[in-house]
RNA sequence: GGCGAUGUAGCUCAGCUGGUUAGAGCACUCGGCUCAUAUCCGAGGGGUCAUUGGUUCAAAUCCGAUCAUCGCUACCA
């Protein structure tokens, strides 16, 4: 069976199961992953493409339980949903699976019985929560509690909604069972970590061959570094749960492998799931070249954490050689939100009425390889409608048009003389490069030559006026004409895995068979003479404004109005004096303050102060208070409102405000009202606080307290916080 | 604050290891063609290559500093 082609096999990030995939997430890894497979299958090169859903871990068990229904059930119903938006792409995986398959189970399962023989899995100890009445450890997510940070009194043990910090579940005040509301009890159990440390040398070697073999990009190599730098620690990879691949050792029946363990592996239990010789491809190195395709977020998993488990085997695994990991698309200056309703989600893609390979079109012309871009739909008009309509789309219909109109659509030898379009464009150089980049997985760049491509074809048929020449030289037209032909044929071929739908209708309507695309047949064109095509059909509909404007009003999401002159009033400033002062016990800059907020209110603040003030030059003094801010924990301590002080950076000087006036008043601009809602750190770093010609302002407007302005000594310009 | 990335025409971006008057597409202005339900071709205007030092015969390109934007991170409070 193995023969001498090159054997690719190709991975996509597994989308989380029940997150419905925006167009970012969708250009990242799965349609990027697909126009290289694609390439590599019409190259006549082997070809493995793989990807699933990732369908275990306590997200999905969360939300199966709020639907009532068990966590299979969940999963079956998204993993269809998936499905049929990758369908809709054209994605064409040579298997799209999940990662709760039985497959999954052995080879995790055996993956971890080889790391753990060779040593490199530790036991440790760990405090989790417990809830009696339902007789089970609780997972991170399932429980709530108090945030210590912002006070938000429903958040999740993991993590916090409000305030969005990542939370250990011991750190909520008064916690609670999610499921029974018991107040869960911590206790000790026993957790299995990978010795990443013990690995830290094999990892190091073994990233610095591949990276320069692999041609890694240098956001890639970046992020590994800055992970490996970051120290390489043991890593806990069970969890007491029970959706997931169960740990196969005594006194580990209660748990199952962390999602970041197993989900990897998913690429090699899907592949085994549908192909029974899944060990010539993920056991294979030596014949087998892996490409994995990933947004940026995921680089670490792929190229540190997953090397390393496989690396831990001591088996002969194939690894990963070339990582294609692409930045972010954002949507019309946003980020894609699935609450906000802001931008396109693929199911809403699949019901806008536009052709998938427009789509298809769009995201790798802007795909997000350097930077991140966006999405603008004015941008994917123009760009549809001018470059892949106007220039490839013409040129193949009036290449069509005009061999029906004088030929009757019979096509003859194609002239390839030094009069024919390919020497003019010249052609074999640029298919080389256009080849080349396919194999370095620039897709954007390959996808603009070939385009460039097109713009030659129009251009030798304006140039050579084959409309005039008829008239005189029906043999010369011809030879015009004809190898147009085979030039647009060409060019199909190399746009294939770009808009796969619309090749598709151009090699029907030309009489050849979609099995004739293939990059060796390009420059071959014996199958062309005597070949008699039909009348060409519209092989794309343009995207008109209407259209166009339509769904920008439908998926613009929440608008956020920002009024100026309101502006001011999201925060809430406010006078205190400083009762007590010292310094913090585990931070070099930081004090701890007393504040007197007036009506015998205290509040505990922490300041950065230490380099710039000592303990008695703010001792008694007044100071400003930003009174609404959600209280954050500083290394260890509660601080509950930020002292505000002006900050001259070129100078290097640090200036506390000091207002002229008791504790207990608010400071305004004009009649401003002070904010009564708690708001996060993010929103305050949004008001615009300055300080200009020794006067504290906000957008030009001195900020104003018991009718005073507040003034500084040092500092004339600069910014406050 | 630390680390990293980015900053080139109105817009989207090319410009790798430094080498002639800085490029493309879109948009704009003008001209031409008509095979093309889509148009296309040509010409033109428009840039102190973020700012600022330095290395060099030569810098958008290399080095340093600064500023701005974004991401991660922190003793941001």
């Amino acid at each position: 069976m193995s023969s001498n082609k090159r054997k690719i096999l190709i991975t996509s990030a597994l989308p989380y199961v029940n997150n419905i995939p925006h167009l970012g997430n969708i250009i990242g890894c799965v349609l990027s992953a697909d126009v290289f497979a694609k390439y590599c299958t019409i190259s006549g090169y082997e070809t493995m493409f793989v990807s699933g859903t990732d369908e275990y871990g306590t997200t999905t068990v969360t939300r199966a339980k709020q639907e009532g229904i068990t966590p299979k059930q969940l999963c079956d119903k998204y993993h269809a949903i998936h499905k049929d938006i990758y369908d809709w792409f054209n994605i064409s995986f040579s298997h799209f699976g999940r990662t709760s398959c039985d497959e999954q189970t052995e080879i995790v399962q055996s993956i971890f019985k080889e790391i753990y023989d060779k040593g490199y899995i530790v036991e440790d100890t760990i405090t989790q929560p417990f809830c009696i009445k339902c007789d089970m450890y609780l997972a991170d997510r399932y429980i709530e509690g108090t945030c210590p940070h912002c006070g938000y009194e429903k958040a999740k043990g993991d993590q916090c909604e409000s305030c969005g910090k990542l939370l250990d579940p011991a750190e909520l005040k008064s916690p609670q069972c999610s499921s029974c509301g018991e107040k869960p009890v911590f206790k000790d159990t026993n957790h299995l970590f990978l010795d990443l440390e013990k690995l830290k040398g094999q990892i190091e070697d073994w990233v610095t061959k591949q990276s320069e073999f692999g041609q890694w990009s240098n956001n890639a190599l970046m992020v590994t570094k800055g992970w490996i730098e970051q120290g390489l620690k043991k890593r806990c990879i069970t969890r007491d749960l029970d959706w997931g691949v169960k740990v196969p050792l005594k006194g580990f029946e209660n748990k199952v492998f962390y999602v970041w363990f197993d989900a990897p592996i998913g690429y090699i239990s899907i592949t085994a799931n549908k192909f029974k010789d899944w060990k010539s491809w993920w056991k294979s190195p030596d014949d087998v070249e892996l490409f994995q395709f990933m947004g940026k977020d995921n680089i670490p998993f792929h190229t540190v954490l997953f090397p390393a488990s496989l690396l831990a085997t001591g088996d002969n695994w194939t690894m990963l050689k070339t990582i294609s990991s692409t930045e972010y698309l954002n949507y019309e200056e946003q980020k894609f939100s699935k609450s906000r309703g802001t931008g396109v989600f693929g199911d809403q893609a699949k019901n806008s009425g536009i052709d998938p390979d427009l789509y298809r079109y769009y995201l790798l012309r802007n795909r997000p390889e350097k930077n991140d871009t966006q999405f603008f739909w004015n941008d994917f008009m123009e760009k549809v409608n001018g470059e892949i309509i106007a220039n490839y789309a013409n040129l193949v219909n009036r290449v069509l048009q005009f061999s029906m109109k004088f030929f009757d659509g019979s096509i003859n030898l194609v002239d390839t003389s030094d009069d024919s379009v390919f020497k003019f464009a010249d052609f074999e150089n640029k298919v080389n490069s256009i080849k080349s980049l396919y194999e370095k997985v620039e897709l954007k760049k390959a996808l603009l030559e070939i385009l460039e491509l097109c713009s030659y074809g129009n251009k030798f048929f304006q140039d050579n006026e084959p409309w005039k020449i008829i008239k005189e030289d029906k043999e010369k037209t011809n030879r015009i004409i004809s190898s147009l032909f085979g030039f647009v044929r060409d060019i199909s071929i190399l746009l294939y895995p770009y808009i796969p739908g619309a090749i598709t209708r151009y090699f029907n309507s030309i009489n050849l068979s979609t099995d004739t695309i293939l990059i060796s047949n390009i420059g071959n064109y014996d199958m062309l003479k005597g070949l008699q095509i039909n009348p060409p059909g519209v092989l794309f509909t343009k995207l008109e404004k209407e259209l166009v404007e339509k769904l920008k009003e439908q998926f613009a999401g929440k608008k956020e109005i920002i009024n100026p002159a309101e502006e001011f009033s999201t925060i809430a400033l406010k006078t205190g004096k400083i009762i007590s002062i010292e310094r913090h016990p585990e931070a070099d800059k930081l004090y701890v303050e007393k504040v007197d907020m007036g009506n015998g209110e205290i509040r505990q603040v922490v300041s950065g102060l230490v380099p710039y003030y000592k303990e008695d030059e703010l001792l008694n003094k007044v100071v400003i208070i930003v009174y609404n801010l959600k209280p954050a924990n500083l290394r260890g301590v509660l601080s509950e409102g930020m002292l505000l002080a002006a900050d001259d950076k070129k100078a290097g000087i640090v200036e506390v405000l000091f207002p002229d006036c008791n504790e207990g008043h608010y400071i305004t601009i004009h009649d401003s009202k002070p904010n009564t809602q708690i708001i996060g750190i993010e929103d305050f770093a949004k008001v615009p606080l300055t300080v200009k010609n020794n006067c504290a302002e906000f957008k030009n407007t001195p900020l104003q307290v018991a009718g005073k302005k507040i003034n500084t000594v040092k500092i004339t310009q600069g910014n406050i916080r």
